[in-house]
DNA sequence: CTGAAAGCGCTTACAG
DNA sequence: CTGAAAGCGCTTACAG
């Protein structure tokens, strides 16, 4: 069954199998593309051969002469993510099943990751999907300028021209706003990041529809973090020692809501009967019991589906005027950190 | 700066290199990997070319002549998984140290990535590391015979001649049992799972220990299940619809603890007053005040740190009699979950 | 110290 | 339908 050998030593090479089927080395190489230029009887002698031997052709000699690797890079952000994770396996998924290898880097705290940059330099992957790019990010601009395959998910870039699939960042941040304010809440807050674009773009959304529903957020009703855990916990302390508490908390992703839940659970407040909270992306864990997020559910599924499809198109040499954009909605789920009573109870 | 030029079909090569200054493709190979075997001049001169260029040598031709990928595939199990993504960060920190890449397979449910086993074969990657094997993987079985470069970290395989990196979890399930009995539990419970060897490891321990200590786990008192957040809810609910619920449940993993939690959460059992819960692994999350769990740590980085020694080791050929088997201990950690106050609350 | 040359293991025109 | 040959872009003896 493995063809390792013994020791790794005996590697076979078509020209092995050739000799074997008592055929030339580009027959093999034609059975094993499923080129139509074979008789059906070599084809069956060969096709022999290589079952008996369990053959398995190079990667690297069939990507120098193809220029290929058939392989492509994921960049995710670093600290416990379990946002990275579920981007993962979606990602991991597509790429599967187009037939290609997926390689990661994990990005430093600043969405940093030369080492990948460096692998699509040298030919390693075909391209990458950054999923943690923040702005300036010089090195990455210009390769992007340069014409390289990468497409950017769940981030944008302001004034790089790639493909981007993002979510519907504005509209998601309105749409909380119009569902705080419509459901009686009057002194909400923000706990967001400037860092990564789709901070900025719910802060944004979320901002405009509570002007426009005539309740502006106060300048000491936003605080700005680095969008961790420990910043959610942080934030909610600081505004819960203002001597006017809010009576909403909008975080700009999960894992700060979850940050700010526990620290409520610390100090006693009750959710949500003394505070709203809701979150943004919906991972896995916020419909857990502990936590029971009301959130704007991220589709990273289909967004990991056109990322995929727009960096292959890439890879394939489409050269297009103007990069694509696109953006997936998601609908807020309401749950128990915001409705008196759970309105969408796990049913697991 | 980018190499990939307007159009990515200008990738330069060594010999543009070398004529660009005037000086053979060999010398250009020789300045590119430090040889000696080059005047001052000459490499200054190379050296200059080189970075106005940036240019960047082809991985896949290199991989051809050395016959290495530098590159290492990881094999981790797919669902919602923070101990997958803490296992990756680990991972890839001393892959990247050791400067190569590495590639991902995200398992199935049962624990097989045969697209793993087949990048190894076509030497896509020079070694995997696994950490989702089963019992019963016969594809695997017969690469690891055959002398293929593969570690198992975190799991075990009976009878599989490779090296294995793992916690010393037959110590972790007596520790355990011993912290319950000594603290006046009176009716233990175990969560478990026979499919992976850590779970029917930590249940080797856990038992003996109680049987010695005089107080033997009633067959009632041990449910199996997949080791999914939802196995620890129904493990709970089992549990609790017996006439006699247990004072104490030990889950082989965090993510089964977290489920059992959250059970306890909606039926209203208090926690620790009315049930004691503890983990295996000591994930991230166990510290948040959410779960505040108490959990035996898995010391994921140093095991990360090993595998990755011992796999490079074998790529380089080190033939070893018998197979490295090495233990790495962990501490119990106590929390709010056991305690009736926290003995050692998050200090963040 | 330097260059010409072989060769890693494939794919793919090209000729028959 | 088949084979001999070129060539992908490197590394590394070998000869000088």
């Amino acid at each position: 069954m493995s063809v390792l050998g013994t020791n790794s030593k005996t590697a076979l090479t078509s020209r092995d199998i050739a000799n074997l089927s008592g055929v030339s080395q580009s027959t093999v190489s034609r059975v094993l593309s499923g080129h139509p230029n074979v008789s059906a009887k070599t084809r069956k002698r060969v096709t022999e051969v290589l079952r008996e031997t369990g053959f398995v052709p190079n990667a690297s000699a069939r990507a120098m002469r193809t220029q290929r690797s058939r392989s492509i890079g994921l960049v995710v952000s670093t600290p416990v993510n379990l946002y990275a994770m579920e981007v993962m396996r979606e990602v991991h998924e597509h790429v599967a099943r187009h037939r290609l290898r997926l390689s990661v880097w994990l990005a430093d705290t600043d969405g940093n990751a030369p080492d990948a940059l460096q692998a699509l330099r040298e030919r390693s992957v075909d391209g990458l999907i950054y999923t943690s790019a923040v702005d300036q990010m010089p090195e990455l601009e210009a390769d992007i300028s340069a014409g390289a395959p990468i497409v950017l998910m769940g981030r944008t870039i302001r004034g790089i021209p790639t493909d981007t699939v993002a979510g519907a960042n504005v509209q998601g941040g309105r749409r909380v706003a119009e569902y705080l304010l419509e459901n009686g809440r009057r002194d909400v807050a923000l706990v967001g990041g400037r860092a990564f674009s789709p901070g900025r773009e719910i802060e944004q959304g979320f901002r405009q529809r509570l002007e426009s529903l005539g309740s502006p957020l106060a300048d000491n009703r936003i605080i700005y973090g680095d969008l961790s855990y420990g910043s959610g916990e942080h934030a909610l302390e600081q505004l819960w020692n203002g001597k006017k508490k809010p009576d909403a908390i909008f975080c700009v992703n999960d894992l700060v809501a979850y940050g700010a839940l526990d620290a409520a659970r610390k100090m006693k407040i009750r959710i949500p009967e003394d505070l709203w909270v809701v979150g943004y992306n919906n991972i896995t864990m916020s419909e857990w019991a502990a936590y029971d997020l009301t959130t704007v559910q991220l589709p990273i599924a289909p967004m990991a589906e056109i990322s995929v499809e727009l960096l292959l198109r890439r890879i394939d040499g489409e050269q297009t005027p103007t990069p694509k954009r696109r953006r997936v909605e998601g609908a807020l789920l309401v749950r128990g950190s915001t409705a008196h009573a759970p309105a969408a109870p796990s049913t697991k």
